[in-house]
DNA sequence: GAGCTACGTTCTGTATACAGAGGGCGAGAG
DNA sequence: CTCTCGCCCTCTGTATACAGAACGTAGCTC
């Protein structure tokens, strides 16, 4: 693989999991180094994660992890919102019944991949859940443009908390979607993602580890 | 300015003016030397190209212009819809009433503009009118996803041809929007938003030059 | 003591040199 | 005549060297 692949990779995976915290300063010889690469390759992994919205370039500081508070996430949802809703009801158009009369049977009996505490195999399903979405809808605009929103969602992701109750309802909701998408009914595939989002949003903001998100500043003060 | 910013400059410029086609292929080498810059800031160049979809890698061919075709250009106005429509929803939750009257008054005014055959008084206003919905709506993911999409909007506008009646009906859409954001009503905000960008789309698809867009395929055989 | 200036250090941005991979073309064999 | 194998050439990917700018620091001056 190549030496930029290899540092986007790393650098993007130390920032989804949180190793390298928002702030954080991104030297190009400390970084180069610590990958055992120079600086050429690591320019351009740099220059990607900038691209994606993982870095920013701050004047006088230089390359640092940008920041998530509580406001960047709802931001986030509310984009992920119009396009995810808009996603569905064009899929339930344009979809494959196959496709999603299997993806059913595997929501249906999600009940045992929840009880596996990895929950590694439920966490496939809705990755696949994604990409049939994906493929249903055949606009590479919105797919790549979801992409770029799933790599912030993931961050975010990570600082949620996802008790059991609300793995089994999101799989509830994942089930209605599909149920929705199978039977083609397009309004019924919107609102159900909209319901979906909204729930996911709550659970994010009810149990995100607060200390991590930079609090909302009080403007009614 | 860096070498590789005006590189990235150059080149898309050089793309949205479709001085450089689609099926060009970019060497390094070749546009490193046309430029007088070294192949370093001009990879950096070609990779911001590529993130922002205008150039793409084909196996064997190396970097070339991408692609427009019919399909893409309505794949594009399916995401540009979901998310104005939205944007123009929440802008008018959430406007400054008076930067709209602002606009307001001018979109009235637009006929005068209009009436310069180089238009650029009126294409200027259409993009403050679009900076100050996105001032408005005040989401950064949003406001940096539109921002891509109209990269490829204005490369597809190229082939298009804007006659008075059209740029006329343009207004008074625009001003239709600008009427209910300055209302705060959602919802017609909303509505003429995608009357708009429907009327918009059908404008270009009726006039484009057709031999630039790639036909689409029709699998009806 | 405080402020300004000058120097040094460190960083980014650019150029260039080098290595490896991939494709194209030509020659030879079937 | 065609197909295949091999070589060469070009191109990408990476490393390194160099230049200029910016920040911090220390010393001098007022």
């Amino acid at each position: 693989m190549r030496a930029s692949e290899r540092a986007y990779a790393s650098l993007r995976d130390d920032i989804l999991e949180w190793r390298l915290l928002p702030g954080t300063v991104l030297g190009e010889v400390e970084q180069a180094a610590q990958l055992g690469i120079s600086r050429t390759p690591l320019r351009e992994a740099l220059a990607r994660l900038t691209a994606d919205g993982l870095v920013e370039a701050l004047p006088g500081r230089g390359l640092v992890v940008t920041d998530t508070s509580v406001e960047s996430v709802v931001e986030l949802f509310e984009v992920r919102e119009a396009l995810e809703s808009r996603a569905a009801a064009l899929a339930a158009q344009r979809r494959d019944p196959a496709v999603f009369e299997a993806l059913r049977e595997e929501f249906r009996a999600s009940d045992a991949l929840l009880a596996d505490p990895t929950r590694h195999a439920y966490y496939d399903l809705v990755r696949r859940f994604d990409e049939a979405m994906d493929e249903a809808v055949g606009n590479s605009y919105l797919v790549s443009t979801l992409a770029s929103l799933r790599t912030h969602i993931a961050r975010v992701r990570r600082l949620a908390h996802d008790n059991p109750d609300r793995l089994a309802a999101a799989a509830a909701e994942h089930l209605l979607i599909v149920d929705a998408v199978v039977a083609g009914d397009s309004d019924l595939a919107r609102s159900a993602t909209v319901v979906h989002l909204h729930r996911s949003l709550n659970n994010i903001l009810d149990t995100a580890e607060s200390g991590r998100l930079t609090p909302s500043i009080d403007r009614t003060a």
